[in-house]
DNA sequence: ATGTATTAACGACAAAAGTTGTTTTTCCAT
DNA sequence: ATGGAAAAACAACTTTTGTCGTTAATACAT
């Protein structure tokens, strides 16, 4: 997904893992506004310049790390065979659920700065992997196709996660119905 | 639209307007990230202060802004006649495909951090629409299929405007047959 | 093993973000 | 019109951000 073009130097692949992994043990204290960029390059015993070395800001970071992992999960459940299957986007549905129970959980409340990030990383993610199903079974208009389905499916893990009142199952016979005709269509 | 509880303030008015307006003046300018607060104060002859009276930040009023004025072009464009039907339905993707248009010709293309905030008002405005919609014809769980339908139309809206090569109305095209159907949903 | 190139570390800097407290202006109810 | 309440103006201050130039460390090819 996206594969980097060469090897990626361990120190850079170090670095990276280091600031992934005081962010999240901050996150886990305090909210994401109150965090600032030195609190996390003194946790991980870096540089603040060197935060900005790899990326351009938190938000930035933040980005990263929930991409690298939602994807992560995805690849992890499905094992790399995506396609458009009922079994799948059952599959892909409770991802999306059971990431963003994950990152709640992890996480100190949600601040207004932090779940677009989530957000845009969890529909990115599920796009891409829907985009392959459907162009290899040759649908219509398969961009579009996926946009709208990712976006439907993100929006509602994400309204299931704030209220958490049903089970992720249930949600996913309730939203499962409309994904299938909407992938359906002619 | 969540209207404010009682009379708002003359001054609070003006000031937010003269925000608004010193602030969409140098988005024609430079790009969302290099605008800082003070250039927006400076260009709207008030204190750096007073824009903290009113606005947690710059996202915050970029988000303010945003939605109060798509808010605004879809009551000007339905008259207030919230509903489900087909005309209002191509309406409604076509309000989201031309604000979007609107938005982006009054910039200097857009930022990481200009889109979200884009975003999340297209489809909370486009969701609380919808949602009256559902309500009144006593539909089956109105909020989440609220939810998954504005997303789906904002993100296509979304991929149109930056791609824009096509018409909005071949775009209202090709997504309202998937909208139908999940509204149409027992 | 060694040299080269890349990257991290570091310190220092300028600019912007936020905050606080005080004073002045403006609105609006009486 | 006048007094009280609310907001704006203003200045000063702290914190955070983002950048730059130099030095030290480290990965990797030879």
């Amino acid at each position: 997904m996206t594969e980097g073009p060469t090897k990626i130097d361990p120190r850079i692949r170090r670095t990276r893992q280091m600031l992934f992994h005081a962010f999240q043990s901050l996150l886990s204290e305090k909210a994401f506004d109150l965090i600032t960029v030195q609190d996390i390059t003194e946790r991980s015993t870096l540089n603040r310049a060197t935060f900005y070395d790899h990326f351009t800001d938190k938000f930035a970071l933040l980005e990263a790390m929930m991409g690298e992992r939602f994807a992560a999960l995805i690849e992890a459940r499905t094992s790399g065979n995506k396609s458009t299957c009922e079994r799948a986007l059952r599959h892909l549905i409770l991802a999306a659920c059971d990431f963003l129970a994950e990152v709640s959980s992890g996480c100190q409340r949600h601040q207004r700065q932090f779940e677009p990030m989530v957000e845009s990383q969890v529909k990115n993610v599920m796009r891409e992997y829907l985009l392959i199903g459907l162009r290899t079974h040759g649908a219509k208009s398969p961009e579009l196709k996926a946009t709208m389905i990712s976006w439907a499916i993100a929006g509602a893990a994400m309204q299931w996660s704030r209220e958490k009142k049903t089970s992720p199952e249930k949600l996913v016979n309730a939203v499962l119905p409309t994904v299938q005709t909407a992938l359906a269509e002619k």
